[in-house]
This record gives C-alpha cells, structure tokens and sequence, in this order.
DNA sequence: TACTATTTAATTTTT
DNA sequence: TTAAATAGTA
C-alpha cells in the first residue's frame, strides 16, 4: 500500500506519533500543531497499513461538531466510508451502549433524555413538593450538585454526608431526584455517562465483549475529559489496552466543568509503558505571536512543558490599544476591521473575542453603525426555543405517557383549562400513588377533578393519545406535521403579537423540515420518533446563520477554541473582567484564565490586537479597571502601543445633576491613576468627603484595594 | 389567565 | 443596564 497520502504531509513528530507502535500512546499538541489530523492519519494507519479492522475503532471526542469533523476528515482519508467505526462524543456513545443494552443497564426501551434545563424543571418540582425553600434550596445548586456527583462517578448511596443537614439534605434531593427519573424513563446527561460506565463496570461479559471488540480507543481533547469519561476510558483500555490519546494541558479551559487536567499526568501512571509523543511545530501564528503564548503560559505552574515554535516569520508586533471607555474600545476595533477589509481582507478573516457574552453587545453597535455584516456565536439553539421544546414534548409525551416533566410543560400550552388547581389535585394524587401525572390524570377524571376542568383534561388525554394511534404508521416528519397543528401550538404561537410569534411559527415549521431531512442512526435500531427526539436533546443544534455570509465574528474565548483567524482582537483586556474577579484570588482558577488568555493569543494567525477600557459602564455603573495582568506578562519587545496615552480626548468627569456627588479633591478624579509610596500603582474607585480630609478609595496593583485619607496618603498623580 | 410591576442578580458551555 | 423570574392585579 502507497503510505503516502497518510504519512507524506506529517512533520517528524508528527509522523511518529501516527505510525507508533501499539503501545499507550500520549499526544501532547500545542495550538496550531495539527493535533486533529494526527488523530485522523493514525486511523488511516491503522485500518490503512497495519489492518484493522474498522469496528475495532472507536475515536471519542466532546462536541458533535468536532465528531462530524473528525468523522469527514477519516471518511476523505480512506476513501471508504468509516463504516463499523464508532466516532462521537462521549455522550453519543454512552447514549447509543445505553439503547443496545436498555435492559441490562435498567431502563425502559424508550428512555427519554433530558437536557439540563428539563433536569432544572425537575428539581425545582421536586423541591416545590418537599415543601423546601428554594432561596435555600437553590434549584441550580442542586443541580450543581447532583451533576458533580454523578461526573464523578457517585451515586447517593455513596455520598458520607456524617452529620452535616445540608450534605445530608442535598444526598436526599439527589436521592429522590434520581428515583423519579427511573421512574419517569429520563436519563440527564451526567446519567447517560455514569450508566454507561456501570454498565460495563457491572457486566463481565459485556465489558469483555466490548474490550475485545474495541482494540483501537482514540480520543480527543483528552484535557477536558472529567473523572466519569476517565474512568469510562480506562475500564474499556482494560489491563492490556494501548489508547491513543491527544491533549494539551495548556488548553484546558473547562475545570469549572469537571474537567481534570490531572489525568494527562495521570494516564502516564495508569498506563505505564506510555510513549510521549510533543508536537511543538506551530502552523498557525507568527513568531511574535508564539512568542508572547509560549511567555504567557510559561507563568502557570505544573505543565507537562512545551514550547510552540514556527518556521513562519516575526511578523508583526502584537498592538495594544487603550480605549477610555467601552466604546471608544468598540470604535477602533471597527476602525481596524474597516482597514483589513479596504486591504482586500474578508471579514470573516477577523474575529473578536472576549471573556463574557455581555461584552458583544458594545461591539454589536459600533458595527451595526458601521454597517459591517457581523455574526455572533452562542446563544440560543434551534433545539432550546421554548416553541420547539414544547413541540418536543408532545412527542415524548406520546412515546412514554409517564414522562411528567413534558405532561407538565404542555398540559395547559396553548391554554385550555386546565389550571393549577387541577394540577395540584394531580400531583398530590400522583405522590400518594407512586404513580405518573398521567395515570394519576386517568384516575382522577371525574374524581377529584370535575366539571369543565375534567372535561378539559379528557380531551387533552384524548389529544394525546389520537395523535399517538392515528399517526404511528406516517412518516416521521408527517407525524411532526401534525402534532405542530393539532396541539394548537401553530396557533397557539402565531397569536403572539409582531415578529417573535412569527418567528415562533416559522421555527415549528422548521421543526418539521428538519424532521423531513432526518437520518436515524442505522445503528441504533431505533424507531424513528425515539431517535428523532434523542437527536434533538443530544445535539441541539447547529447554529444556524449563514455561513456563507462574510461577517466579522464575535465570540467568547470559549467558543473560539479549534479556530484560528488571520486577525484577532482580545478585548476587555482588564483585570476584573479578564481575569474576571472571580477567579483572581484563587491560583488554580487564576491559572485556568491564562491558559484561557494562551488559547485566545493562538487563535491569532497574522495581526493581533489587544484592548481594554480604562472606564467601563457595568450593570449600569461606570467601573475603572486596570489593564490585564495577563498583559504585562507578555515580552515587552513583542508588543507595541497603539496609541501613547495622551489624555486629550478623555471625557471630563462629570457628576450626574441632582445628585450630591462629593467633590472630587484637586487633581483627583474617579479613575485617576495614583502612585502611593508603599502600595505602588493604583486607580481611584471611590471618594468620600473633600478637600485635605477626603477619603479615597484606591485600587492598587499589588496591595489591592484600600481607603486612604488624602492628607496622609501623599499619592502622586500619574 | 394574561399582562404589568417589582425584584434580583450578573463567567465561561457541551452534552 | 438589562434580562429574567416572580408577584401582584385586571
């Protein structure tokens, strides 16, 4: 066999790591080094040269866009389709081992999934039913707690909550919350993975089988894999497994999601024979730019060590803009967008990034003023509207009648009387009963409901279950047709006033487009309705927008991890918002912000830009900030500023009329930067009082924020 | 039951 | 500021 489409584009490092030997093998790839297409040429040379077979493959990545990726690239590879393979995310996988083994893993055939916001709308249920206070019972703290229990592999039965009543209660709500889901069929995504690992931990035979089947384990992003998907991997890799795994340490922006960075050092000690393979050559960025990264990060503790290098040139200086406000930040950045694209540059070429989605909003008008064609990553998905979820739940409700969560979403949506007086009745029956709304609904109708409210829950019942019968044998997307018009939702939605309500419609109609293009998953062996829904919950949606659109790209440093573009603007580069204030203070997570601020400087191909705002309005207040300390952690000669601080177009401070602002002291002005003999630099935030005896608040770099009292201080005006 | 007023809180996000 | 959630009113 011809070797060379797989090997003939690899650098040495790369090549090695491809044609490795079977041992474990530990992948640790800087930004811009090629880690994907490793992954995928070692597929290619697997099946390729050494003569695997396909469904000993199974390549495990996080998000469905980089599974759908990683699948194409192996499909162009090998010129057959990847067939017998097993690529997805971790969930997907867990989810399609949970459909072919429901009865050993315990649960009903048509398990629905639910999505975290149906998981909060079960928690808040359940707390309302315990009768518990949920501003002390937060319902997204219980949640926080339950997923991080599940992530981690324990069940309640394992939790030691000794003598603490609030352990001890959040075990109870964890307890009950999971026995509803049995009982209702709804596995959340924490539970898809958990039950897949028990599965195997708890089936000899199946584990065996699997082991046997899947000698080729690859996965991706291996950083961000958290303690269940670990364990998961290793339970599956077996005492004789030889993973091939790819990470970076320094890209590890996910631990506040359970994400372990540790298990890259780990799984050298896991797997002890280990092959470490570095891939430092960057294809990416200029010299400048890996510079400033590699001096970046350099300032974390604990890496594993790497350094990015290049055979690109310097290029150009990293430029750092000072904005006097917000906006004035926006307005050059849109000046810089206006100057690449005059050059001939497209606009998609640009992106702006930033910390918080807040921060878009600011961007948004300077280039809605500007008249540049933008589009804005995030947000909601097609498969989260509230319209669509609805629709969603008159399917589910109509696959499995004891799925509460959806009788509950839909049973008065469009409206038709059945308020919540009725409910209640329902619910208490429900809980005496250990049984679902539904059958609670059927026992109740001319019981302890009556008149017009059970007449109104007879039809709804009825609804149900003709749209169940009457549409079994049509097309899926027939079937979704009608479920959309005869529930009333089309109606329901197309009274809402101006565009929203269309809107609405016109993303149920979409719904049932999308039912029309809907391919199951041949491997499933799944009805078709059952892997609709599946699909919808687990891959919510690809935004949409048009992609063939030239527009400027603005999203969170989050979101822009894997892309890379020929410029790139960092902005709200100040200390508080980035690193945000929540995170200074606490050296882990301080350290997980720069490799956040590592991952946003390598996004950059050619031209990098980094601003802030000395002043910023947030929720509604004016905030002085100070640069990012990330800045000037960067190597002086590689960056240049854009613009000396003259101070000549700053605005005056002016206090609001009306209000008795304290005058501010000679010289002094919130926002003025200081220099106090002890405490070095700083920026005033506040001032009490005037004149000699004023009180000021102070910022300072390093000593932190402190009142002084003006006569004493002897600040210096900077 | 729907609309309006008030209160509250404010990272990052995938599945 | 503003968006969302809740409480109160027609």
């Amino acid at each position: 066999m011809d070797v060379t489409p797989i090997l003939g584009s690899l650098n040495d490092a790369q090549r090695e790591a491809v044609t490795a030997p079977p041992v474990p093998l530990l992948v640790l790839a800087g930004a811009g080094s090629g880690k994907t297409r490793v992954l995928t040429h070692r597929i290619a040379w697997l099946v390729g040269v050494e003569g695997v077979a396909h469904h000993s493959v199974l390549a495990v990545t996080f998000t469905n866009k980089a599974a759908a990726e990683m699948r194409g690239r192996i499909e162009t590879l090998l010129d057959n389709p990847a067939a017998g393979m097993w690529v997805g995310t971790f969930h997907g996988l867990a989810h399609r081992l949970l459909r072919r083994h429901w009865k050993e893993a315990r649960l009903p055939q048509s398990f629905q999934i639910l999505d975290s916001d149906d998981q909060l709308r079960v928690i808040k249920r359940l707390i309302r039913d315990l009768d518990l206070d949920d501003s002390r019972w937060v319902p997204k703290d219980v949640r926080g707690f339950i997923n991080r229990n599940k992530d981690e592999g324990r069940r309640p039965a394992d939790l030691d909550a000794d003598d603490d009543p609030t352990q001890r209660q959040l075990a109870h709500l964890y307890d009950v919350y999971q026995r509803r889901c049995d009982e209702a069929g709804l596995v959340d995504f924490a539970e898809l993975l958990l039950r897949a690992y028990e599965l195997w931990r708890d089936n000899e035979d199946l584990l065996t089988h699997y082991r046997q089947r899947f000698r080729n384990v690859l996965v991706d992003e291996f950083q961000d894999t958290n303690v269940i998907q670990y364990q998961w991997l290793r339970l599956l890799a077996g005492p004789t497994g030889v993973p091939f795994v790819v990470g970076d340490d320094d890209q590890s922006i996910y631990g506040w999601r359970g994400a372990k960075i540790e298990h890259l050092h780990r799984f050298q000690k896991d797997f002890p024979d280990t092959k470490l393979v570095r891939l430092e050559q960057n294809y990416r960025s200029t010299g400048t730019i890996l510079g400033a990264a590699n001096a970046l990060i350099a300032n974390n503790t604990s890496r594993l060590g790497k350094n990015l290098w290049t055979e690109d040139d310097e290029g150009e200086p990293i430029r750092i803009y000072s904005g006097f406000n917000e906006r004035d930040e926006a307005q050059f950045v849109v000046g810089k967008i206006k100057d690449w694209s005059e050059q001939g540059g497209a606009r998609q070429e640009m992106a702006v990034l930033y910390r918080s989605n807040a921060q878009s909003r600011v961007f948004e008008e300077a280039l809605i003023n500007a008249a540049i064609p933008y589009r804005v990553y995030g947000g909601l998905r097609f498969f989260e509207r509230a319209e669509i979820k609805d629709a969603l739940a008159y399917l589910r409700l109509m696959v499995n009648r004891d799925d509460d969560n959806s009788f509950e979403r839909i049973v008065n949506r469009p409206t038709r009387g059945i308020g919540a007086r009725t409910l209640e009745v329902l619910r208490a029956y429900s809980q005496a009963n250990a049984t679902s709304l539904w059958k609670s609904a059927g026992a109740q109708i001319e019981g302890e409901v009556r008149g017009r409210a059970s007449k109104c829950l007879f039809e709804f019942m009825r609804l149900i279950e003709e749209l169940d019968q009457q549409t079994r044998d049509l097309e899926l997307h027939e079937r979704v047709d009608i479920v959309v018009n005869r529930s009333g939702l089309i109606g329901h939605y197309g009274k809402e006033p101006g565009e929203k309500g269309q809107a609405r419609v016109e993303n149920l109609e979409e719904l049932v487009s999308a039912a029309t293009g809907f391919m199951p998953d041949e491997q499933l062996e799944m009805a078709p309705l059952d892997a609709f829904l599946a699909h919808a919950t687990l891959e919510s949606g690809v935004d949409q927008g048009n992609p063939w659109d030239d527009c400027v790209q603005l999203m969170t440093l989050h979101s822009a991890k894997g892309l890379e573009f020929p410029v790139v603007f960092l902005s709200g580069m100040e200390d508080g918002l980035f690193p945000h204030r929540l995170s200074v203070g606490d050296s882990k997570a301080l350290e997980e912000e720069r490799r956040l601020c590592y991952v946003g400087l390598t996004r950059a191909m050619k031209q990098l830009y980094l601003t802030y705002a000395e002043q910023r309005r947030l929720h509604g207040m004016d905030t002085y900030g100070m640069p990012s300390r990330f800045i000037s952690e960067l190597p002086q000669e590689l960056v240049e500023e854009v613009r000396p601080r003259v101070q000549v177009s700053r605005p005056v401070y002016r206090p609001k009329h009306g209000l008795a602002q304290p005058e501010a002291p000679a010289g002094m002005r919130l926002g003025q930067r200081v220099r106090h003999g002890k405490f070095g630099d700083g920026v005033v935030l506040n001032c009490e009082g005037d004149g000699a005896h004023a009180r000021l608040q102070v910022n300072f770099e390093m000593a932190g924020t402190k009142w002084l009292v003006m006569a004493y201080a002897n600040l210096e005006v900077l």
